[in-house]
DNA sequence: CTTGACTCCGTACCTAGGTACGGGATCTAG
DNA sequence: CTAGATCCCGTACCTAGGTACGGAGTCAAG
């Protein structure tokens, strides 16, 4: 298996090399144990990673809220009741973004529909709400 | 009913007056036709338009999405088929959204049940990925 | 063992989305 | 009718999240 140098990681989860070293900046992946030549060289999981962070951020989490995502973990040095406190707050927080989206879905669906009528209506998304 | 000028407007949608001047700048809300003492007073859906914006902000779109989705309107002048085409984009859009949001949703339970166990797990969010 | 591709790091620059400032006009409550 | 709150507009500044650059070291294929 080839190793993993930031060109191959940046290609394999679709981001540029200075945006992979940003996050490393920005502590969202962990630079490696000192690299043998003084090239970085990744864990598997690292594209994975960037993939979810990609995914964070196309619905509206910021780098803070999904480093803090990553990080959540079960294991034994942490208290276990806390971190699922933490982690049922996430999920409350993701279910009021779903109830959100639904709710502009519904609105959307509702102006698809207007056009059924006579072409009489003027019907924006903001008069399709409630 | 007291005029809607800017301040009142602004103090409503829970946004400072300055934000509202910038999306007025941005087209996202009409300035009203020439005020007549040359204070702005605004429609009485402004503030929805602003209470809108800033859920479709929350949720990751972009100020220019978001100023696509209220300028969708199915009305005589336009072709009802293209904004219904349009609008069913969105709504795919949308639910992509949504997918991803229930993806994590998932991801974030399982993690909160991993305690459970014996708590010898050290599980994070990127190992609970199917 | 060379040549082209890749990496290093630091620093500078860019866009989106605001936020702050300040001098002058206007409104409104007392 | 006056003082304090609001509003006007233009311009400057700020943060998050990158993007670009450049000189120097390293790797790997021929």
């Amino acid at each position: 298996m080839k190793t993993n140098t930031i060109g191959r990681v940046a290609d394999r989860a679709g981001i540029s090399v200075e945006t992979v070293r940003y996050y490393e900046r920005q502590g969202l992946i962990q630079q490696p144990d000192t690299p043998p030549s003084g090239f970085r060289e990744y864990p598997e999981d690292t594209v994975q990673r960037i993939l979810f962070i990609r995914r964070g951020k196309e619905l509206g989490f910021t780098l803070q809220e999904i480093s803090e995502l990553l990080n959540l973990r079960v294991n034994p040095k942490e208290n276990c009741d806390a971190v699922r406190l933490v982690t049922q707050k996430k999920i409350e927080d993701v279910d009021r973004r779903i109830k959100s989206l639904e709710q502009i879905r519904t609105q959307l669906q509702r102006l698809a529909n207007a056009c059924d009528g006579t072409g009489e209506t003027d019907c924006a998304i903001l008069e399709a709400m409630n």
